[in-house]
DNA sequence: AAAATGCGCAACCGCAGGTGC
DNA sequence: AGCACCTGCGGTTGCGCATTT
């Protein structure tokens, strides 16, 4: 389809910044007369602009209803979430935005709040940590389940009572996984940021977690210790765990990062600063290959605090059930505690 | 104090969808 | 059906100011 050239640029319309009387020009025009026809306004309000940049310059700037200075934290959650949901769809996040300009947020994201999740480790683009940060409990998942099917350490070896091996391996897993959970504690440390984990209950996560059908169990096999007083402790420098306080964190009969959790989990559940805390049999119908998307109509995944985009719902109404659920605000808020001026 | 560098933001550019003739 | 035009979107650019060297 044939394309004119946009309004009268090759005629010498003037580019750059607006002069205060252009504005002026514009202003008093649009408020006589509306706006719209951009292409013809300009000669209409003796403008020696281009229609599109009169457009731009009223939407982006003289626009009486836009509202300026530093995003609120409010405002910054709703980014962040819409997002996470949307992509870089600025248009469609300022509707949600009241005041605010596609050019605006679009700004500021990358200006701002991509620079302090790239700081987090996670990528803004994908809102998954960054860094390959959990593949050493996949490692050790594997090196694990290597032993036991290649009988290296004789037939079931985990389960004839060969301690010493059993606790090495475990030793090399809960190592692992602290480096994760705390790395300034811990050598080899990564680039994860945990200084703003949000170590909400486990309990809470899983009661709304709709992939879950037994939540009291579930929680009672992983509250064993509370992950409030695990973390807190491990920051501590005089705090040690032992395999037993460690090991009681996961349920019965069951090897950690063994089969239970797909990668796509891990990384979700780490992303949002919370140790991986549901092992229930229902993750195995988490499909475990292919990368992760956060948006879950493309993920077909059910992320805990969120609700399952259905066919017959658009992005809007999950979205806006999405804000609804106090559940999923943890660890936006962690972000934002981050990302706050005064921190 | 001056130059270099970094940063934020307004504005530009090209493209695509929608609409009317 | 095809064309021209309008509008909106998202990526990019470049200017001006702030900070650093």
């Amino acid at each position: 389809m044939g394309r004119s050239p946009c309004c009268d640029q090759d005629k010498g319309v003037k580019k750059g910044p607006w002069m205060p009387e252009e504005d002026y020009k514009l202003v008093a025009y649009i408020d006589k007369n509306g706006y719209g026809k951009w292409r013809s306004l300009p000669n209409i309000a003796g403008l020696n602009r281009c229609g599109k940049s009169c457009r731009l310059r009223w939407m982006n700037y003289l626009r009486p209803d836009i509202r300026r200075g530093e995003f609120t934290e409010e405002e910054e959650s709703t980014v962040v979430k819409l997002h996470a949901l949307l992509g870089n769809k600025w248009s469609k996040i300022a509707n949600h935005l009241p005041g605010r300009t596609d050019n605006e947020i679009k700004n500021y994201w990358n200006t701002h709040m991509r620079k302090k999740m790239l700081q987090m480790g996670i990528d803004p683009i994908t809102h998954e940590p960054k860094t390959n940060d959990l593949s050493p409990i996949l490692d050790v998942s594997q090196m694990l389940a290597a032993a036991i099917g290649n009988g290296q350490f004789g037939n079931n070896t985990l389960f004839n009572n060969n301690i010493a091996v059993e606790d090495l391996l475990k030793l090399q897993l809960i190592h692992k996984m602290l480096q994760i959970i705390t790395p300034k504690a811990m050598p080899n440390t990564n680039s994860f940021n945990t200084n703003s984990l949000d170590t909400k209950p486990v309990a809470n996560n899983i009661k709304t977690n709709p992939v879950n059908p037994k939540p009291e169990q579930a929680a009672g096999q992983l509250n064993a210790i509370d992950p409030h007083v695990f973390t807190s402790q491990i920051e501590n420098e005089d705090f040690m765990p032992s395999f037993e306080d460690a090991w009681d964190c996961f349920g019965d009969n069951q090897l950690p990062g063994l089969v239970m959790v797909s990668q796509e989990n891990l990384n979700y559940q780490t992303g949002a600063g919370m140790m991986p805390d549901y092992y229930g049999d229902q993750l195995r119908e988490v499909p475990s290959t292919g990368s992760i998307s956060v948006t879950p109509e493309t993920s077909g995944l059910n992320y805990p605090g969120t609700t399952q985009h259905s066919s017959g719902s658009n992005v809007q109404e999950d979205w806006e059930k999405f804000l609804d659920d106090e559940t999923s605000d943890s660890c936006w808020k962690s972000f934002l505690d981050l990302t706050s001026p005064t921190s």
